[in-house]
RNA sequence: GGUCGAUUAGCUCAGUGGUAGAGCGCUUGCUUCACACGCAAGAUGUCACUGGUUCAAAUCCAGUAUCGACCACCA
């Protein structure tokens, strides 16, 4: 028998399209050989064999020299470290839909695939793994050799994710791969960090800034992560200098810091405190007199209204002191232990060692008053999830070029935000934007192309301020191409952030520095971009800006933001739980294509996303009840013509119609649904037309047609409309479900050797066009009546107990024209005996009807039920339900109960009572028509 | 504190002015010659709450409550 499901074979030796169909030897539906097939979709070889098909045919390649119109999309580059989650499987699946529904609208596809050196990500991960396997820091081996241990992590471990996408299904043109730390990638980087530091954006300069202890490295506000913490709250007395024995009394969270206090800051407004302005207080340790400022940022009501000034180590206070022209007395070294040699007791602690010390010791002087637990935001560094420290230090700052532009954008609509709700964050953050802290005190990132002239170098690196305005001519060689006289220039240490990298991505991947390129000419600017709402500051505006900046235009026209997943209970996927599952092990498990169709058809548009394995579950479900579908069909014979054509068929009956004009319905709807990137409903679609329309309907009423004693003619016409609906369909669906639409359109013939469906143009005329449009809705209107009367005499049966019988009878008086042709498929739909027209049929009083769409039908009893067992099977239970009855009635009876029993217990008892009356009164009605 | 969402069946979610829906789960009956990853029948709802607009509101408006996200933050 032929191995039509392919089922363990592998595809290295030979293309999908030279596998030998058994399609011309023709089976017969009642051929039992057939039933050795699988009756299960088995998904995994299938998936990776047409995987593996579409690259040796290079399917996904994009041709800038073609003349189709162009779609294109850049994939939000995956971290290089990264594995497959259930995000990344969303945001991909998503992508490889457009391209896919793209390639069928004839148009050329580029989907650039590629991944990000993620600084600080990667260089920890290789860190860790130098301290584990060889005990050493990164300072330890120095920073070549450590660079060339990230390179060979990065070409060992870095593919993973672009496998777990091959894997998924994904038609990135991988031709084309990108990373952001290739070395055509790494000139645009330097260009740009060049250009705009000639343009006078970029400057460097002494500021405060996110510092992260762990990494040792400042970081943009986006990169700090403000998280509710229970901490303390510490009253402590500072003493008058004036006054001894008087005190004022200050509250921090921070008594760490003290030794960096300058100054206590009260509200110039605040009554309580104005007499001390200007007075001088004692700060316990290191001892020193500090004076009282007024400042309009204290808040009298917070605390006690007295705000101690450590400028070094708070943003706040950095200003205040700025204001107040204080002193910055900077009591950290980097990784945030105490540089304090003056208090012993405090210098080297880690600061929340610290933190506990310095409490003691003002207890132990009699300065602190009270401790209280206080619930705060503290910013956490994103990647190394420890508190950052505002800390001052040399850093590297951008002036966002091109904002206007970028913002009007947005806000005009030439880019469209979907959902549109995200315009407005993206305005707000516009709004307030604050200069980019660029630079990064890492190795593992693009090095900031600014070198110093070695002879002033000491000079140079220790300015407080570096912009193009004040540097010394021939100083400073900031370019894309380092010096030609290396040995008379000190490089930069620093790294740039790698958003600095990323926010070239759409036109960095495409066009090399100094080339002219075809890809940039036909693909950019892209058309849709697939991303989480939760990077629009750090990556897509930034995008924007950088595309308007450098390529003169918006870097593409529609924004596409994900819904974010979490698990059944809400919560954020994350590592630390472990809720989040394994995508791969889902793909084995229920496919790729369940995957995807299973996230796609329930995923919200614009909200969260609860993932549900169910979901999956269902996804699979689905891909096997279209198999089976298919599955029947090849039982059902091959006398079917190739070119069938419904306009030119003159057997079309109403079921045919029906689903034709259904199937057109179908891809009209799937237009519009497309059209608004409503995915979810496009996937429902889909599911329904499949399940409800084609296989409950459609299917059940043809059987007839392929049954033995059918006509050659009622065969073909069936199997004709099958085909040409299930090719469509499998079109339709090919976007979700990549792989089981290419097997199958290849085992039913509907594509043939060397051919793909995701090749396969979609055909823009209707199934029906050509047929009479009275005729369609004709048609149309019996199969509605048909299957609306079939459920109606299906509820009939179920309700007599007679729904597994197949020799009942329907009788009509009279009906409808055509009920007497369709009196065959009505019974076959209803497993029935006979629909019979019978005008001079008068029924027994008491037989059992429904009126229907088809007229009024009746279903006689006789010899269907044995009537006398049938009433003692009635009487007992009726009898059973009266007991219960009585007992429910009782209780309620009961004064006792009803005072005394919970409420909800009482109610529950109510309702149980009129179930079962309900269902007593139902039965007796049945009893009553046993005759 | 500000902004934006969400609140519909036991669960996950559709539904944007016109008779409350799907899948899963549940109950009952079916190994019916594609499919038990299935078929058929069935039960299940104060559409969060309060007002308003309207002939008509789950849907539009206002407010309230709860949950969530983002932004800004009081040390």
């Amino acid at each position: 028998m032929l191995d039509w499901s392919r089922r363990g074979r592998g595809r290295s030796d030979q293309s999908p399209g030279s596998v030998v169909l058994a399609w011309g030897e023709g089976v017969g539906y009642s051929s039992r050989a057939m039933s050795e097939l699988p009756k299960a979709y088995e998904p995994t070889e299938v998936e990776k064999s047409w995987y593996q098909a579409w690259l040796d045919a290079k399917c996904f390649e994009a041709d800038p020299s073609s003349e189709k119109p162009p779609y294109s999309i850049v994939i939000p580059p995956p971290n290089v470290t990264g594995i497959l989650h259930l995000g990344h499987v969303l945001n991909n699946t998503i992508q490889d839909i457009l391209a896919r529904r793209a390639r069928q609208k004839g148009c050329e596809v580029l989907w650039l695939p590629g991944t990000d050196h993620a600084g600080i990500a990667t260089q920890t991960k290789v860190e860790r793994q130098l301290r584990d396997e060889e005990g050493k820091t990164r300072r330890d081996i120095g920073r070549e050799a450590f660079l060339e241990k990230v390179w060979e992590w990065k070409e060992k471990h870095g593919g993973i994710i672009i496998k777990q996408l091959k894997r998924l299904g994904c038609s990135c043109d991988w031709s084309r791969e990108r990373f952001t730390m290739d070395a055509d990638y790494s000139k645009w980087v330097s260009k740009v960090f060049a250009d705009l530091f000639n343009e006078g954006l970029i400057y460097r300069g002494k500021r405060m800034v996110n510092w992260c202890p762990v990494s040792r490295t400042a970081l943009s506000d986006e990169e700090v992560i403000p998280k509710k913490q229970n901490s303390k709250l510490y009253y402590m007395k500072y003493e008058l200098v004036d006054e001894p024995g008087k005190f004022l009394e200050v509250a921090t969270t921070r008594p760490e810091t003290l030794m960096g206090d300058v100054a206590v800051a009260v509200n110039p407004k605040d009554e309580r405190y104005g007499r001390y302005v200007g007075k001088l207080v004692k700060r316990p340790f290191p001892a020193a007199e500090i004076p009282v400022v007024a400042d309009d940022h204290v808040d009298p009501e917070f605390g006690t209204g007295a705000l101690k000034i450590t400028p070094a180590h708070d943003k706040a206070d950095f200003e205040i002191g700025m204001r107040n022209d204080l002193e910055i007395i900077d009591v950290f070294h980097a990784d945030a232990t105490v540089n304090c040699p003056e208090v012993p007791e405090l210098d080297g602690l880690d600061r929340f060692v610290a933190r506990k010390k310095a409490s003691a010791m003002l207890e132990e002087m009699g300065l602190l008053i009270k401790v209280e637990e206080h619930e705060n935001n503290v910013g956490f560094s994103e990647r190394a999830d420890v508190p950052i420290e505002p800390r001052i230090s040399m850093q590297w700052f951008l002036k966002y070029p091109a904002t206007e532009e970028t913002a009007k954008a947005v806000a005009e609509g030439e880019i469209d935000y979907r959902p549109a709700r995200w315009a407005k964050t993206h305005a707000s953050w516009m709004d307030g934007i604050q200069d980019w802290c660029v630079s990064r005190q890492l190795w593992w990132g693009h090095r900031i192309p600014v070198w110093y002239r070695k002879d002033k170098v000491e000079t140079l690196q220790e300015a407080e301020s570096l912009t193009l305005d004040n540097l010394g001519a021939g100083d400073l060689h900031v370019s894309a191409v380092p010096p030609v006289d290396p040995e008379n220039w000190v490089q930069d240490e620093d790294v740039l952030d790698t958003w600095f990298s990323s926010w070239l991505w759409p036109f960095a991947t495409m066009q090399n520095l100094d080339e002219d390129s075809d890809l940039v000419k036909k693909f950019y600017p892209t058309t849709d971009l697939v991303t989480g709402p939760d990077i629009i500051f750090f990556w897509v505006a930034r995008m924007i800006m950088a595309g308007y900046r450098f390529k003169g235009e918006l870097p593409f026209r529609n924004v596409f933001f994900t819904s974010i997943i979490r698990d059944i209970q809400g919560r954020k996927m994350s590592k630390s739980l472990g809720n989040s599952p394994d995508p791969i092990d889902l793909m084995e498990k229920y496919g790729a294509d369940g995957l995807r169709f299973g996230l796609m058809r329930t995923a919200p548009i614009g909200a969260d996303l609860r993932f549900d394995e169910a979901q999956v579950e269902e996804g699979r479900n689905f891909a096997n009840k279209i198999y089976n579908a298919c599955r029947f069909r090849r039982m059902a014979g091959s006398d079917s013509e190739v070119n069938f054509k419904p306009s030119e068929c003159e057997t079309l009956r109403p079921y045919h119609l029906d689903i034709l004009s259904k199937c057109d319905e179908l891809a009209k709807n799937q237009e519009s649904a497309y059209a608004e990137y409503r995915f979810n409903e496009v996937g429902q679609q889909l599911y329904d037309f499949l399940w409800s329309e084609f296989c409950d309907k459609f299917l059940e009423a043809v059987k007839g047609d392929l049954h033995d004693d059918a006509t050659q003619v009622q065969r073909e016409t069936t199997l004709g409309v099958f085909d040409s609906v299930m090719a469509r369909y499998l079109q339709l669906l090919h976007p979700y479900m990549p792989h089981l639409t290419e097997e199958l359109s290849l085992r039913m013939g509907y594509t043939t050797e060397g051919q793909f469906v995701m090749e396969k143009k979609l055909p823009v005329s209707g199934l029906l066009d050509g047929v009479d449009a009275g005729m369609i809705s004709e048609g149309c209107e019996q199969a509605a009546a048909v299957y609306e009367t079939a459920a109606k005499l299906r509820n009939l049966k179920a309700e007599y107990r007679l729904a597994a019988r197949k020799d009942v009878r329907f009788i009509a008086k009279t009906g409808p024209s055509w009920l007497e042709a369709e009196a065959d498929t009505l019974a076959l739909l209803v497993g029935a005996e006979g629909v019979i027209l019978d005008e001079s049929y008068i029924p027994e009083q008491g037989t059992p009807g429904a009126v229907t769409a088809s007229g009024e039908l009746f279903m006689p009893l006789e010899g269907l039920v044995d009537v006398e067992a049938e009433k003692a099977r009635l009487d007992k239970e009726i009898e059973k339900i009266q007991k219960e009855v009585g007992k429910s009635k009782g209780k309620l009876g009961n004064e006792k109960f009803v005072a005394n029993a919970k409420p909800e217990v009482v109610a529950i008892e109510r309702e149980r009572l009129v179930e079962w009356e309900g269902k007593l009164a139902q039965l007796q009605e049945m009893r009553k028509n046993l005759r």
